[in-house]
DNA sequence: TCGATTTGACCGAG
DNA sequence: CTCGGTCAAATCGA
C-alpha cells in the first residue's frame, strides 16, 4: 500500500509541480509581449493541474473513508485498514459477487467529471482517437427530453483488471457537434497510459494511440485554447482521510479497436475523442470545450491543507504567482501523512 | 471463433 | 410509477 500511496502521491506532487512550473511560465509571460492566448493557455493548464490534484485527493479521501473496499478491489473486500492494493492486480483475486449493492455505492463515491468535446471534421480526426482508454460499450438509452441517445461505456478491463471506470457520452441537443462525455471513476487498470512517473510495465500497453498522443501532444497544446474552461462544482462527499490509495495510474490506453469514426451514425453518434482530465498532458486533437468536475470539491476545500509539507515542493514556490483561486486553502492537515 | 456492439429486459433510486 | 443505468442474449464482424 505504501508503494501505491507513494505513486499516487507522486502523481499528485507531479501535478502540483507542473502547476507551479506553468505558473512560473505565466509569470514570465506577463513580462513579455506574449499573446493573450498563450497566457490563457497557460492559465488553463495551471487550472487543470490543480483540478487534477484535487480530484485525486478527493477521490482517495473518499475511498479511504468509506468505500475503500471498492476501489481497486472491485468489491466485497473487507475493510482492511491499509490493505495493499494489488495494483496490477492479481486479476481474479478479489472476486465480486457484490455487484448489486457495491456497484451503486461505489458509483456514488467515484469521482465524476464532464468534458464537452466538439468534433469537427477539420479537427484532424483522421482516425478514431480516443481518450487513451479502452472502452467497451455496454448500453445505450434514450434520455427523456434529449434528442440523442446516451451511450454507456465501461473500461474494457473491468473484469480482468478490476477497473471500474465508466463514461457516458451524449450528443448535445443544441450543437450536434458537441458531445458531453461524463467520466466516472478513475482508471485503475494499467493499460495504455504512459505515465510520466511510472516505469511503465513492459506489457501490452503502449499502443499506437500512445504514440499518437505523444506526437500530437505538442500540437494539441495549440488546439487547447479558449475552448476549454474549467469549472468545479459539486463533488462528492468526503473528508480527507485517505489512508488509502488507488492504483497509480489513471489508466492507459489501448486500442479499443472497435471504435470507428462512425459518430456520424445516428445510432452511435459518439465520437471517440475526449480528453480525460487525467491526460491533459497528452491532448488529442480535439477541442475540449469544457471540463466539469463533479466530486465534492467543496469538502476538500473546506478542509485545510498544507502543501508546504511536501518535501518536493521547491522552496521558491509561491502562491502569489497563482491568483487562480484565492479561496483555496492549502492547509489540509495530514495531507501527505 | 472470439471479442465488441446492439438492444430489450431488468433493477434501483427517487 | 418513471427514468436512468446496467445486464446479458443475440448479433455483428474481423
Amino acid at each position: 500500500m505504501d508503494s501505491c500511496w507513494n505513486l499516487e502521491q507522486k502523481t499528485l506532487i507531479s501535478e502540483l509541480i507542473q502547476g507551479m512550473e506553468l505558473a512560473k511560465q505565466l509569470r514570465a509571460h506577463l513580462n513579455t509581449a506574449s499573446s493573450v492566448e498563450t497566457r490563457d493557455s497557460l492559465i488553463q493548464r495551471i487550472l487543470s493541474s490543480y483540478e487534477k490534484s484535487l480530484l485525486i485527493l478527493n477521490w482517495s479521501g473518499s475511498m479511504g473513508q468509506q468505500q475503500q473496499q471498492q476501489q481497486n478491489f472491485g468489491a466485497t473486500v473487507g475493510v482492511v485498514p491499509e490493505s495493499p492494493i494489488s495494483l496490477n492486480g492479481s486479476p481474479g483475486s478479489d472476486d465480486f459477487d457484490g455487484r448489486h449493492n457495491d456497484v451503486s455505492k461505489k458509483r456514488k463515491t467515484m469521482p465524476r467529471w464532464t468534458d464537452q468535446v466538439r468534433v469537427s471534421s477539420e479537427n484532424g480526426l483522421e482516425g478514431p482517437h480516443d481518450d487513451g482508454y479502452s472502452w467497451r460499450k455496454y448500453g445505450q438509452k434514450d434520455i427523456l427530453g434529449a434528442k440523442y441517445p446516451r451511450s454507456y461505456y465501461r473500461c474494457t478491463y473491468r473484469n480482468t483488471l478490476n477497473c471500474w471506470a465508466t463514461k457516458q457520452v451524449q450528443r448535445s441537443d443544441e450543437d450536434p457537434t458537441i458531445f458531453d462525455v461524463t467520466y466516472r471513476g478513475l482508471h485503475t487498470c494499467s493499460h495504455g497510459q504512459k505515465s510520466v512517473q511510472q516505469p511503465a510495465s513492459p506489457e501490452k500497453q503502449v499502443h499506437k494511440q500512445n504514440i499518437n498522443q505523444q506526437l500530437q501532444s505538442q500540437e494539441a497544446l495549440f488546439n487547447f485554447q479558449k475552448g476549454l474552461r474549467v469549472n468545479t462544482e459539486d463533488i462528492d462527499n468526503t473528508e480527507i482521510a485517505f489512508p488509502f490509495s488507488f492504483p497509480p495510474r489513471y489508466g492507459s490506453m489501448e486500442s479499443s479497436g472497435t471504435y470507428s469514426p462512425s459518430f456520424i451514425s445516428p445510432t452511435t453518434p459518439e465520437p471517440n475523442y475526449y480528453v480525460s482530465p487525467f491526460q491533459m498532458n497528452n491532448f488529442v486533437g480535439v477541442q475540449n470545450l469544457q471540463h466539469r468536475y463533479e466530486s465534492d470539491f467543496t469538502d476538500i476545500i473546506s478542509a485545510t491543507t498544507s502543501a508546504a509539507n511536501s518535501p518536493i515542493v521547491e522552496p521558491d514556490f509561491s502562491l502569489q504567482s497563482l491568483e487562480l483561486d484565492p479561496n483555496f486553502p492549502f492547509d489540509m492537515p495530514g495531507f501527505f501523512s
